[in-house]
DNA sequence: TGTACATCAGTGAACGCGCGTTCACTGATGTAC
DNA sequence: TGTACATCAGTGAACGCGCGTTCACTGATGTAC
């Protein structure tokens, strides 16, 4: 009687029960927020009881850790298949393709439960912060790998500050792609892709 | 004996207890997140009982909105104030004091106290968000006034989307620089700078 | 193939605690006459 | 100048509620022999 009921009565069926209590915290994140979710709420909402919870996660903040780690590792892979995908075509190659990896990162967002408030609650939690910052890091290095050897006029050190601010920018662009009506979403990932091609060849060569 | 003792117990001496309050409340939101803060909590460490908060403020989501209605007008005075100094001197004018605008605006949020917790906490607080919105919204429209003249070529909107997106740029700049060391500061400014200048500048004629 | 046992995902019920908020009240100050 | 009264900033104590977490337990499944 024990094993798999919970989930069908949350209409998730077949989701292991751990990944469904994710998806029902990043919900209510969005509904919610930070400031009003507690254990007992997601246990309600996906109709399991509190002992369930802690038998997957050791406390309220290792399931908050796991939903905003699950979401950007797979914005992480996303952008590390961007850099495969577009490499030995010099910094053209990269800066031609920029708002698609701004649509790939949102779709992304997009498709999981909760998605932008995943990364705000994140980020106004200071026992949080770091789980966000040391994804942000972590692409920053990919890309600095990427296009140090493109931009060799400029040391490694100011190749990663240019590549930290791209990847800020980039992240909030998809979160005001968020807050916006759907048909406004081209014009804002076009700007910032405009925006950020023009900061990476700004004093390169013109052929990159 | 009920008048100003509270205040001199917490060692704010002299400032009117809503203020007071609304000070407290910001280094909550640092010390503790928008997650654990709470109006029993604020009390304690303002050295007031919960009585006095609720004669003050309606309940607890109209502290945190009158916190960030108060850092937020203060920036933008300073970018009313940035506008009306380098107005009439083209669109170079404006573009070339971009790093003081970052500067002043980091300034007035790190003389708050919560600094820029409080913005995080409005962003990731459903019930908040309008604050922050609104806010940005209203100084778009003001640099959207500044610059259209500046920019023939575009409609109004396109100019209205590029001063969206440098805003919200501008924004995440102040907040990087908060959680980096104060050694790295000018340089995330002047990164920032460089990239909204080439933005503005964009197929504009040479002297804007 | 049967059986004994370990493991594993889950339940039911409760714990102490701090939350947001409110009640009835106090006493200092300002104002009218 | 004195006095009656309104106002205003604050207190002390408690309210019901939901929080995060844990205890002892269940019963289905997998494994060894």
């Amino acid at each position: 009687m024990a094993r798999r009921k919970a989930a069908e009565t949350a209409g998730q069926a077949g989701k292991p029960t751990r990944e469904m209590l994710l998806d029902v915290a990043g919900e209510l994140l969005a509904d919610v927020g930070i400031e009003r979710i507690s254990t007992n709420l997601i246990c309600r909402q996906a109709g399991v009881t509190p002992p369930t919870l802690y038998h997957y996660f050791s406390d309220k903040y290792a399931v908050l850790e796991a939903l905003g780690t699950r979401l950007m590792d797979r914005q992480n892979d996303a952008l590390v298949a961007w850099i495969a995908r577009h490499a030995g075509r010099g910094l053209e190659g990269y800066a031609g393709h920029l708002a698609e990896l701004l649509h790939e990162t949102a779709a992304i967002t997009r498709a999981q439960p909760g998605g932008v408030w995943i990364e705000r609650s994140l980020h106004a939690t200071p026992n949080l912060t770091h789980v966000r910052i040391a994804s942000h890091e972590y692409v920053t290095g990919k890309l600095t790998e990427a296009f140090a050897p493109l931009l060799p006029h400029l040391t490694r050190d100011e190749v990663w500050l240019r590549m930290r601010v791209a990847v800020e920018f980039g992240y909030v662009a998809t979160e005001m792609v968020s807050s916006s009506p759907e048909s406004r979403r081209d014009a804002i990932f076009a700007e910032t892709a405009r925006i950020q091609r023009l900061a990476m060849l700004d004093g390169a060569s013109p052929q990159g």
